[in-house]
DNA sequence: ATGCGCTAAATTGTATACAACTATCTGCGT
DNA sequence: ACGCAGATAGTTGTATACAATTTAGCGCAT
């Protein structure tokens, strides 16, 4: 996706690994990161595992404490419900935005990440369900890149990784497939260029994965398990 | 000697007074920001400083190039248009979210901050033209913040700073004060219940400022922009 | 002068050291 | 057993030290 730097530094490689683990939920909401852990697993210094979690904390995935230790992020309910309406509010317009300028190869794009996706669903197992939610969170994101917004897809890439620690602690489990079928109308509305019912479509969709919510507990892996395969 | 909220630890105070500096103009684009240099206006180590310097690259005000150091961001032409395209996208969603919620307090804050802005415009000076920018951007961080959307209004927050940056590079100078009757339309329509009417007027509004930008690429600095520092 | 290669100075990247704070444990008194 | 003061260990906050890299300066050949 970008590749603007070719050598990602090392507070940013250590800041991607732990998001994906957070996104992925190989890390719980509320689990402890304490520096020494994090500097020790990647080998590093607590300098860069430090910046690494500030990095997360202004994206949200991570909540540190003054004097107390970082976190992965435990959103409340209020916030939950703010991040989702913070997509309804901006998903409709980066899909009328990508619509505008989207080409065929890029609609073959999603269709095949819709393929995946699908694929994915069909299989059992961790690993299975934690790419297909990586899949499913991809073609927001997918669309979001062709908006040709960098800021609106930045913008979309924290609200979905947020996204995916809130329907971790609220989401059933059987929610995440719902969307599956979503996706494919999008598409097939933004091949029709029935850009307003793709917008509309689009609403339902966040409103039917925000309606899936609800509390729920989860047993959490520890910091080295997460990370040790 | 300020006996602020103790929670904020000294990197963020630093970086709010960085923050402040840039949106206000007292620091240039492209104005080198070295770790020691700022260190040493706060009386903090480099460490304190560097991490300042990289929270604001997070928010786009400031750039870090790898080995090279930190910079006062000197958005493209390309990255103007996309933050206007980003409020346009943004913002009459948030206007619509608040004007659901306002109460009339509310709309006497907005109507004060209106006239503290129409008296700054009267006003001449480098330090009331500060002042007037910082007013303006203000009254879109309050509708942000009448939302109630803590999300929105942190991005928004970072808009409305990024955009002091684009309008310091591309505005021409009697721009800025253009906004003002608008601003006055927008609340009028607010008071008015006339929802879809102060979006649209929103959409004008916005469309106005970045009409007022000379979004030409300026690629070199002038010869002797390019030996002062 | 202009351009090139080299050395020296300055700046950033990362690790370590120390101070301040928090959390845990111990031992005592009740 | 319970609660609490104080010691102890562990963690975070900040400063400093050292390594890696870039930038600036200088001499030299063309």
């Amino acid at each position: 996706m970008t590749l603007g730097d070719p050598t990602e530094s090392g507070a940013q490689q250590i800041r991607d690994a732990i998001r994906d683990a957070i996104v992925e939920r190989r890390l719980a909401p509320g689990t402890k990161l304490s520096e020494n852990d994090v500097g020790g697993l990647f080998n590093v210094s607590r300098t860069l595992a430090r910046a690494a979690l500030q990095a997360l904390s202004y994206e949200g995935l991570v909540s540190v404490e003054k004097n107390r230790g970082a976190f992965v992020a435990y959103p409340s309910p209020e916030e939950a419900r703010q991040i989702f309406a913070a997509r309804r509010l901006v998903e409709p317009g980066i899909l009328k935005s990508a619509a505008e300028r989207i080409t065929p190869a890029q609609l073959n794009q999603l269709r095949q990440l819709l393929l995946e996706e699908g694929r994915l669903m069909g299989e059992r197992g961790q690993s299975a369900r934690r790419a297909e939610i990586k899949a499913s969170g991809d073609f927001h994101l997918m669309l979001a890149s062709f908006s040709g917004n960098l800021i609106m897809q930045r913008f979309m890439e924290e609200l979905v990784a947020r996204s995916s620690l809130v329907i971790a602690l609220y989401g059933q489990s059987s929610a995440s497939s719902c969307g599956h079928s979503e996706h494919g109308d999008i598409i097939t509305a933004l091949e029709r260029k029935e850009i307003d019912r793709a917008c509309d479509l689009m609403l339902h969709h966040i409103a039917h994965i925000e309606a899936d919510l609800d509390l729920r507990e989860r047993k959490s892996f520890g910091l080295k398990e997460a990370f040790e395969r």
